[in-house]
DNA sequence: TCCGGCAGACTAACCAGTCGGTATGTCGCG
DNA sequence: CGCGACATACCGACTGGTTAGTCTGCCGGA
């Protein structure tokens, strides 16, 4: 990799009028999501952060308080994400089945869409600071209990199998799409879309009475 | 440079004397493991884990090439004992919803027995090495080809359901495994057992025709 | 005497975060 | 309209602390 030292004055950079320019927090976001994804957040240096993203550790300590709070933001953006998709599917005019279904085949393809986030999601919790990460994991919660209470739902009203837990059933699922990260490629065989479907189909099916 | 340093463990010679005495690579492993486990392979210094043991770095480069040493052989010890079981399991003269099912629930009881293990094992794999990374790698393949051929067999001979690839099941199965190292408590409701024969019953009640 | 097994001081490298400094923008006001 | 005052956005050298791995040498048993 080159490492061109920023002249002062000379960058070429910045404030075109047409919409390229892309702002320094989200330039320093988007290079911090991919270092930590590729290399790990201990491995990933500040110095390595701010030269992917064309600027330098003033830059950066400006718009974030500590390497740590980039870690936590990039852990709010997709709990952020993923909570309003599955409210979305769990409140529609649906069978409980229909409702669980697409909501379970749903998380599959965003989790896939931003797998880096996801990579880092369950790879970096222990990174945290332990105030940070009790707030990742009451968020986390919410959304896990959303979830089971489908799976309860189902299992009251007689069309799902209540032999398992539900929380159980929801951490069978979660195990899937948090190990999606470990072995799903863009480049092979199944489109997001069909892993999402099998997958949402291996769910319903465990839960057939 | 790093000797190669004969792997510890084998023909260890263990001190005669008082009972309890337990040879010292064994005890930089299981020091290593459990703190590696709780904090982290990058947040776990090497004067930590030679503390915990009761030794000094000496000991430790003695046994040991170095600190990435370490963590491959937590790997190569699980490893080890997984494949030894499944094997057992696959070889077994039974049913193929029998021998599928226990090494199902095997697998889950064995990674509840090593939990620490099975924290480091899908939480540090970026930390090794590229290349023992690659062997890890290599290793994990079989194990999940040979549980991969149960699941075909099954389908071919028409008692699995053959709508979702074998090798999506498979992962569909151990992202459930892998996911209980993040949330399995010893002083939970569930015994390992019980998880176990859920998570088994899931799988084959998913793989019903 | 020799050697495996181990002690522990030492080094070279690295890194998160700080801080004084500069450039550009904007607002109030005469 | 022009000008000072203050703010925002960023730069980059520097600091204090940490760490993996090395190396020399001691010690006790064969």
């Amino acid at each position: 990799m080159a490492t061109p030292k920023t002249t002062p004055g000379g960058g070429a950079k910045e404030k075109a009028g047409a919409g390229g320019a892309v702002p320094v927090p989200q330039r320093l976001m988007a290079a911090a999501t991919r270092l930590f994804s590729e290399r790990g957040y201990d491995r990933t240096s500040v110095q390595e952060i701010v030269e992917a993203a064309g600027v330098t550790k003033g830059a950066l300590y400006h718009y974030f308080g500590s390497k740590d709070d980039l870690l936590h933001e990039i852990y709010g953006r997709l709990l952020r994400l993923q909570q309003d998709r599955l409210d979305a599917y769990a409140d529609a005019e649906q069978p409980v089945e229909q409702r669980l279904r697409r909501a379970a085949a749903d998380v599959v393809v965003t989790t896939i869409d931003n797998l880096d986030d996801a990579r880092i999601f369950f790879r970096s919790m222990h990174q945290l600071s332990p105030e940070k990460q009790k707030q990742v994991r009451a968020e986390r919660r919410l959304y896990h209990e959303r979830f089971r209470d489908l799976v309860q739902e189902g299992q009251r009203t007689g069309v799902f199998n209540a032999a398992t837990p539900p929380d159980l059933v929801v951490d069978y699922h979660f195990g899937s799409v948090h190990h999606l990260s470990s072995w799903y490629r863009p480049d092979g065989r199944l489109t997001p879309q069909q892993v999402a479907d099998h997958l949402a189909d291996l769910l319903l099916r465990a839960l057939r009475p």
